[in-house]
DNA sequence: CGCGTTTGACCCGCGC
DNA sequence: GCGCGGGTCAAACGCG
C-alpha cells in the first residue's frame, strides 16, 4: 500500500513541476524523498535553460505529459493488480482455514465412531453373554411389513424376566398407496424394559392439515409416561369404547406450541398406558427428551417425529441411530419432512412381535414403576 | 398468589 | 335436523 501512495504523490509533484515551475519549488519545501527528486529537476532544467529555454521549455512539457499518462496507466493497473493480489492471498487463507476445519470435524467423527466401537468392545468383554446386540431385517407374513429389530437376549433370564429396550420398525401399506409407499417407510416402535411394553405407532390422520398423531403404548403405572417434555392437562374426557378417562395434554415447554398429547389405560390391560401425540413440536426439545428421542430411533420416535429440530440430532446423542441407520431409516425422516414422505393416505402400525431385544443400562431400565423417567433412563444408558 | 388440575359446559364433525 | 361422541374451553378448586 506504501507503494501506491508514494505513486500518487510522485504524479501530483510532476503536474506541478510542468505547469509552474516556480509554484513547484515552493511545494518542493514540504516534501520529503519527493522533494530531493524535484530539486534534482529544477537543476537540469537551469543548465539546459541556457541554450534555448523556449524550446526546452516545450520538449520539457512533452516528455512530462508522456511520463504523467504512462504513470497513470502504470499505477492504475498496480492498484488492480495488489488488490487482486491482496485477495488472493484472502482466499488463499480462507481456504486453508476451510481445510484445517474440516480436517478438524473428519478428526472429531473418526474419534467418535472409534469411542462408540470401543464401548461396544467393552460391553461385550465385560457382558459377552448378556449383551450381545443384533440388528435383523425382515418380512412378516403381510408382505408388506419390514421390520428392524435391535436385540440384546439375557442369557440367564426368562423371557418374562429379561430386562432391556427393544427398537421395531415396520411399515403397513395403503393398498392403494402401494407403489409410493415403497418408498416412504412407515414406523413403528416397539420397546419393552423391565418387562414393559411401548409400541410406538405413527399415522398421518389428516390429509388437509398433515396433523401428526403418534401413539405410544407402555407399561406404565403412573398417571403419565414422563416423556422429557413439560404438559399441562386441559381437559378429561370417559369416551365410550373406554370406561377409563382420556386425559388431554398440552405442550406447555414454549407457550403456543400445538402439540397435544391423549393419555388413556388400554382397556384389554389396565396396566398399558396409550399415549397420542399430536401435532409438530415448534421449538427444541429438552434435553431429556431429545435424549430419548435419539436413542429410542432416529425415524421412529414420536417426539423426533413431532420435532423439526431433531432432523439432526447433536452427535453426542446418535449413539444409538447407528442401530436405525443400519436399518435404513436413519436421517430420512425429521419433523415436517417426515409427514411429507409419509404422505396423507401413509398408514404405519405396529404389532406385538415377539423376540426380546435388550439393552441393559447398568444402573437399570425405564420401568413404569420407577419414579425414573424413560428420558432420564435412555440418557443415562447412553452415558 | 400463581400455577396446575378438575370438571361441567360448549363446540363441532359425522352418521343416520 | 338431530343425536352422539370426541375434543376444547374456562371457571372453580387445590396445592405449594
Amino acid at each position: 500500500m506504501s507503494s501506491k501512495w508514494e505513486r500518487v504523490m510522485h504524479i501530483d509533484l510532476s503536474l506541478e513541476t510542468a505547469d509552474d515551475e516556480v509554484g513547484a519549488l515552493e511545494e518542493a519545501e514540504d516534501g520529503g524523498d519527493q522533494e530531493e527528486e524535484k530539486e534534482e529537476k529544477e537543476e537540469g532544467e537551469v543548465v539546459i535553460s541556457n541554450e534555448d529555454e523556449e524550446a526546452n521549455r516545450h520538449q520539457e512539457e512533452n516528455q512530462t505529459q508522456e511520463k504523467e499518462q504512462s504513470y497513470e496507466k502504470t499505477t492504475a493497473e498496480d492498484v488492480i493488480k495488489d488488490e487482486l493480489c491482496v485477495l488472493q492471498a484472502e482466499m488463499e487463507r480462507v481456504k486453508e482455514e476451510n481445510r484445517m476445519l474440516q480436517e478438524v470435524i473428519d478428526r472429531t467423527m473418526k474419534d467418535y465412531s472409534d469411542l462408540q466401537m470401543k464401548f461396544a468392545d467393552i460391553q461385550q468383554l465385560v457382558q459377552p453373554k448378556k449383551h450381545q446386540v443384533f440388528l435383523s431385517l425382515g418380512r412378516q407374513s403381510s408382505g408388506e411389513i419390514k421390520q428392524a429389530k435391535v436385540a440384546d437376549r439375557g442369557s440367564g433370564l426368562a423371557d418374562d424376566e429379561e430386562l432391556g429396550l427393544s427398537l421395531s420398525l415396520q411399515t403397513h401399506v395403503d393398498p392403494h398407496q402401494r407403489d409410493d409407499a415403497r418408498e416412504e417407510k412407515g414406523k413403528g416402535l416397539k420397546s419393552w424394559a423391565a418387562g414393559e411394553l411401548t409400541t410406538i405407532t405413527s399415522q398421518c390422520i389428516n390429509p388437509a392439515t398433515r396433523k401428526t398423531r403418534v401413539s405410544v403404548r407402555a407399561r406404565c403405572q403412573g398417571p403419565t409416561m414422563n416423556d422429557g417434555c413439560q404438559w399441562r392437562k386441559y381437559g378429561q374426557k370417559v369416551a365410550k369404547a373406554n370406561p377409563c378417562p382420556r386425559a388431554y395434554y398440552r405442550c406447555t415447554v414454549v407457550p403456543g406450541c400445538p402439540v397435544r398429547k391423549q393419555v388413556q389405560r388400554c382397556l384389554e390391560d389396565m396396566s398399558i398406558l396409550v399415549t397420542t401425540y399430536e401435532g409438530t413440536h415448534n421449538h427444541p426439545l429438552p434435553v431429556g427428551a431429545t435424549a430419548m428421542v435419539s436413542t429410542a430411533a432416529a425415524s421412529s420416535s414420536p417426539l423426533l417425529y413431532l420435532s423439526p429440530y431433531l432432523a439432526n440430532p447433536s452427535p453426542q446423542l446418535s449413539t444409538m441411530n447407528s442401530f436405525t441407520s443400519t436399518a435404513g431409516y436413519s436421517g430420512i425422516f425429521g419433523g415436517r419432512q417426515q409427514l411429507d414422505i409419509l404422505g396423507p393416505h401413509h398408514q404405519a402400525t405396529s404389532s406385538a412381535a415377539g423376540g426380546g431385544s435388550w439393552i441393559s443400562t447398568g444402573h437399570g431400565i425405564w420401568n413404569g414403576e420407577d419414579e425414573k423417567s424413560l428420558a432420564e433412563t435412555i440418557a443415562s444408558t447412553q452415558s
